[in-house]
DNA sequence: AATTATAATGCATTTGTTTGCAACTGCAAT
DNA sequence: ATTGCAGTTGCAAACAAATGCATTATAATT
């Protein structure tokens, strides 16, 4: 496989923050070391470093879509539509399901990333 | 609530296909009858629309998002990323996962529509 | 019927993302 | 070193979707 610097660059940007990082805020840092970076270079890469598991894309209802290390421990997201707030969920449950889905379908699930929308506990006890 | 005439109209066309429409598609529809009608204009009846759970919006990962009648019956969708081809699976089982996460989390999923990505049977097969 | 408050709309603009194409780069075989 | 090829990049343009603001329509209230 070949290797591209912004690639490089990319993992370790996101093995620095171990964050959700849109793509402009990776385009920024990337453009500290490589002033002359095209913004589709960068969402090349990401699209290459997600087909490859590398990382995982979520739409997290911001407005972009944010990345992150695959590396950094599979985990998936439920996300309030009231207050915005983030629940983080381990792989373990939602694998069970993954492997039930998969048994039942004979499907290989690629996704690495679940989010799920809904209203929390402290939303749901306020709002009605 | 208030009844506008797009609304209206939209889930008219969406009980008359009984499909995963993208906005584009709806939107020409609708001109035939009210050819004044913004585009903008559905983006924000459908947005309306899904917060208030009447329609599903899902990214099937063609480029832009697909919407259904959630009165259409809940149903999730195992998405190839190799053939492209759509794999339905009912609300079944994927309900039972919902329900844990909700008691193990506190929280209220709205998600009506759940797309998984990965690949199918018969891809995987030839392959590798 | 007139008034008001609120929600919906059109238009233009902006943002986020993708794509076509030509040029370039890294790697392997010669 | 040269060639060839596939993968990568820049640029501009296309596309999908969201937004700010002024205007208009709707339902409730008077």
């Amino acid at each position: 496989m070949r290797t591209s610097s912004v690639d490089q660059i990319i993992l370790e940007v996101l093995a620095q923050e171990h964050a959700h990082l849109t793509s402009l805020q990776i385009f920024e840092v990337i453009r500290e070391r490589l002033p002359a970076v095209n913004q589709s270079t960068v969402y090349r890469a990401l699209e290459r470093m997600a087909k490859r598991g590398q990382v995982s894309v979520s739409d997290m209802g911001t407005g972009s879509a944010v990345y992150e290390l695959v590396a950094d421990g599979r985990h998936h997201h439920l996300v309030c539509q009231v207050c915005g707030c983030i629940l983080t969920i381990d792989h373990e449950e939602v694998g069970r399901f993954f492997t039930e889905i998969e048994a039942q379908n004979q499907f290989k699930i690629a996704t690495n990333h679940l989010i799920l929308f809904g209203v929390c506990g402290e939303c749901g006890k306020n709002g009605g």
